[in-house]
DNA sequence: TATGTACTATACCGTAAAGTACAGAATTGC
DNA sequence: GCAATTCTGTACTTTACGGTATAGTACATA
């Protein structure tokens, strides 16, 4: 993401905008959280943000960029999350804080609706919208990549043995956060949630210091 | 599922149906499967199954009803396939058959959309609709159960030690699944996810002999 | 063959969907 | 102050949606 979303540059002339980009954003994701992509209306949107609907197509274009632009929003808030959890310098701390906030979030405890925006809604337009499924699969591939990355630190800083596996390591984390998302979704209440991913991390430290099987 | 759907009980009397209620009910899932549930209209259902509107309306009820005949439909089929796979005696066989079924299912390779038909469809309505969610939450339970039930015997049958952890196992392998449902309809390649299944075959194999870790 | 019954086909209904035209309002540059 | 520019609000257009009325049709029982 290197050029930032024209939406959210001001112009320079004519009159000003009555409204904030990234709150009506927020307000614009929550709703298409809770009823889908499809399901969601513009009337909705228009009514959730309280703007009305030739402000947000003036400011978003039609309702497919407005969704990816929400999208977008959702992403860099949850890899900045993912960046600050796996900042934690000791690996057990560091995993519990991904685990716990992605329970945080799928719960919907701060804000939004149940389970994983991404998963909820982009999921489901993903087989025939190729433009929404290459964002999914970009997203996919920086968690996997994320998690791996923190392992392979983990090794360097000489808290795993250089012969741990940290590909499986990071697939077991990333397995149990699309079935914490999931579940979440389908109504499991935090405790369950909570146990899932301890069972998760347990696994974790079970063969943190196993090597690689054959492949 | 006590009691078989109304609509595949053959009337007694009158004008026979010209069409058989499971083939509509396969096309109407993958009708569905492509597009979402809210995403799909009745007139595209109308379409793929050949059938008029009336017609659906008269046997099924409206959309949802209609959806969730289908859902149902679906899920007995998957029953079955885990079933049939969790049957297979040798243990390792048995896992590699289910995390297969799983891989040629979600890869629309012989039917239907990408990805778990459920996943894909149900979980953007589970949000808003209890009688959706129910249905969701009831079916990851029968998974959960499935794969418990798989290890436990292959400890009674002397496969894996008494000391090994059939919770730990089975969550590896359901984890693995909503994570090969999820990369399946980003687009991910047969041959990704059959790497995929197969790391979380060889975790099975890694901590198969391992105790259960401290709750 | 007569009759009841359920299914099929066409056409339609009211509503809600996405998107827009246009007039007025607010701000900046001149 | 005035023109240029951009946003807001109301009302609207067009299309598609879920669902249905109705007329006709095919079959089972009697």
């Amino acid at each position: 993401m290197v050029q930032k979303n024209l939406a959210s540059i001001p112009p320079v002339r004519g009159r000003p905008r009555s409204f904030n980009t990234d709150d009506v954003l927020a307000r614009v994701r929550d709703t298409f959280w809770r009823y889908g992509y499809a399901g969601t209306s513009m009337d909705q949107l228009s009514a959730a943000t309280g703007l009305h609907k030739p402000s947000l197509y003036g400011a978003f274009g039609d309702k497919k960029r407005l969704y990816l632009a929400a999208l977008d929003n959702y992403l860099a808030q949850v890899r900045a999350d993912f960046a600050e959890a796996l900042a934690v310098p000791t690996l057990a701390e560091s995993l519990y804080a991904v685990t716990e906030r992605s329970i945080e979030k799928y719960t919907g405890e701060s804000e939004g609706g149940t389970g994983c925006f991404m998963m909820n809604t982009a999921m489901p337009e993903a087989a025939e919208d190729p433009e929404i499924s290459r964002v999914v699969r970009e997203s996919m591939d920086g968690l996997d990549r994320a998690l791996f990355r923190r392992f392979q630190k983990a090794i360097d800083a000489g808290e795993l043995p250089p012969s741990a596996d940290p590909q499986a390591l990071a697939m077991i984390l990333v397995a149990n956060n699309y079935e914490l998302s999931a579940k979440a979704r389908a109504g499991y209440s935090r405790a369950e949630l909570r146990l899932l991913a301890d069972k998760a991390l347990d696994l974790v430290g079970r063969i943190a210091g196993a090597p690689a099987g054959n492949p």
